[in-house]
DNA sequence: GAGTGGTCTAGACCACTCA
DNA sequence: GAGTGGTCTAGACCACTCT
């Protein structure tokens, strides 16, 4: 029982929320309570409970008490790269083109910009052992120190592109996940001969002011990739 | 100024990284240093700094100091829902079947169970304004008190058809996206007549012992859903 | 041995809620 | 006014790292 204290609290009280002794909605014992069934001080005590709050499992109400949260059932954390995936990696990246072009009415909307404003576009392919795999466009709205080198820009994934100058933590992302029927030029790219599904990943990034800086669209074999998560 | 100590703390940190004043791999100035820059306690710092723990901008090795992450730039939060949606709800179901089957091989190994244990298997389909935008399968490992009747497993979603006897915040879930193509049956029961992709999600539900309990197979419509999330 | 973070105490004052 | 959580202090002892 080389355990802290703090932890045995957080421990107890998190089992006998699972075991539904304790169900949503329930008043927790009071943080005095606490101190005298552990022996602990307050400080102690409020440790443990900061953890089941940290971790979704109760929340205070600052005079009445600490309360049983209701689960968020539906929520999943994934990770998604357009380079790797779960079930394969893009080994090698073609450039087909990098331009700057004036953006029309929707994607002046996406970016928050108006239509005189430049736009970089850059589109690439993505193969894994030879094969295409992804079709990705970019649009960056311009600003200094943008990477327009094709070095630069041939192998980079989204946040790599933005965060040569933008220090990453200030980053907003937003995803976007739908699957559709590829048109005739994304079949030509992808080699597809036969009916096979996209899943088409958008990615948006904002700043720090949550203006956003650039709209990417990756559209991958449905046969190639995969999206996992968990509600850890 | 009415905000906490700790709070300034941490904000000011925060910034720091923004900043990139403090770059990832940077030492944080320590926690005697911060109490004489601020005048404060000990714990009173430590606690601006477990907000920077929990946030994922710092981490701590003991006998060391206070170090600033590498973000990790690829991790989104999704709330997905099979009744509910970012463009559109589940206003209607019907139930085209349930009932107990044995596994075949591939499913068998999905569950972790043999191939002469009873599996529970439902049929859904799932409308919004009378048009079928969803199939829906589920797969559930019989035990007891598991819902039977069709009254409880019609309108449900899949965590709701499980959490009924368990408590829910044990349950482990996994959540897997992909696109494909429809089959015949599918697209009879979607009215598919033209080319159009699926969004395909399985879910898979674990009790707290890690044990499968049920997977979920959703197929919707492409022009039907969009999977939104964001790095918040 | 000096410096670091990890745990913990026994108080304190505050704003709030509820009866 | 009694009880609640929110903030904060000024100490303490520990295990650890670094030199």
């Amino acid at each position: 029982m080389g355990s802290p204290v703090y932890m045995q609290i957080f421990e107890d009280i998190k089992k006998k929320i699972n075991n539904t002794e304790l169900k949503p909605g329930d008043i927790v014992p009071s943080e005095a309570a606490l101190c005298r069934d552990y022996g602990a001080s307050r400080m102690t005590v409020r440790k443990g409970l900061a953890l089941l709050v940290n971790e979704g499992y109760i929340y205070s109400i600052p005079g009445k008490g600490n309360f049983v949260s209701k689960p968020e059932s539906n929520k999943y954390t994934i990770y998604f790269d357009e380079m790797e995936n779960p079930i394969n990696r893009v080994d090698q990246t073609r450039l087909l083109e990098v331009t700057i072009i004036m953006p029309d009415e929707k994607l002046a909307g996406e970016l928050c910009t108006t239509r005189n404003k430049n736009v970089i576009m850059i589109r690439r392919l993505f193969y894994t052992e030879g094969v295409p795999v992804a079709y990705d466009v970019k649009y960056l709205l311009y600003h200094k120190g943008m990477p327009i080198v094709e070095k630069e820009i041939e192998h980079a994934t989204f946040t790599e592109m933005i965060s040569n100058n933008m220090p990453i933590f200030a980053l907003k992302k937003e995803i976007m996940i739908y699957a559709q029927i590829p048109d005739e030029e994304i079949k030509r790219h992808l080699n597809i001969y036969h009916n096979l599904s996209l899943l088409v990943v958008e990615q948006k990034l904002f700043d720090k002011e949550e203006k956003p800086m650039g709209l990417g669209i990756t559209y991958f074999r449905g046969d190639y990739i995969r999206l996992q998560g968990t509600n850890a």
